[in-house]
DNA sequence: TGCCAGGCCCTCTTTAGGGCCTT
């Protein structure tokens, strides 16, 4: 595996009550791991009390049931833990909007802030895997062959997924294009490049 | 009561609509 800069990332995955927190979802668990030097060398792995019941769907699409939230700690204590984790880092996640709304949800309660920028996995796997059937996680990750527990929808293992698949985008970029060093700027503009020019974006890089 | 996300991207587009993704 590739030793290159943009390795040093934190890749996170909300488990949360539902699509929106402006409809006054919130998170239920996260999960995350340090990727430095192409390797995972720290994770993070919390539940969270939302204050309220989850509904069925959410239990049995997550495997989270009330129960297992009963006693877990606030959303504030544990936000608070996992904002000291990822530090200034900067951030990847798989359909980044998604949990960048919920990241900024959480910390505006809190009133914490964090100094990294996102990158989606999703908008770039669109771009390196325009033949792929699909650019869910799961889809992606049986696309490229990716090594899974077997577990999904649950917050660590998700983050695992989509590091492995930042992992194999920044190793076949490598392989591909002959670039190993590359900035996490210049993988995040990947998600912005018009799919077309891809191939040029990465050859003139 | 009824409704309920948001950003990206494609196309039979741009005075718009709908599918993909995330829970």
């Amino acid at each position: 595996m590739p030793k290159q800069a943009a390795d040093t990332v934190i890749v996170l995955d909300f488990e949360t009550t539902g699509l929106s927190p402006d409809n006054g979802d919130r998170a239920i668990e996260i999960g995350a791991v340090l990727i430095q030097n192409g390797e995972v060398v720290d994770s993070f792995q919390r539940l969270m009390n939302p204050g309220r019941r989850v509904n069925s769907f959410i239990e049995n699409y997550t495997g989270i049931s009330n129960a297992m939230l009963k006693d877990a700690d606030g959303c504030a204590q544990v936000m608070a833990e996992f904002c000291d984790f990822i530090g200034d880092y900067n951030l990847v996640a798989h359909n980044a909007s998604f949990d960048r709304r919920f990241l900024d949800a959480e910390l505006a309660i809190i009133d914490r802030q964090y100094g990294g920028d996102f990158a989606c996995s999703m908008l770039i796997a669109r771009r390196l895997y325009q033949q792929a059937p699909n650019h869910k996680l799961g889809g992606l990750v049986e696309y490229k062959n990716l090594p899974t527990e077997g577990v999904f929808h649950r917050a660590l293992a998700d983050a695992e997924m989509t590091a492995r698949l930042w992992l194999q985008m920044l190793e076949d970029i490598a392989m591909e294009y002959d670039k190993t060093d590359l900035t996490f700027r210049q993988v995040q503009k990947l998600a912005k490049i018009p799919k077309a020019g891809v191939a040029s974006f990465l050859q003139k890089l």
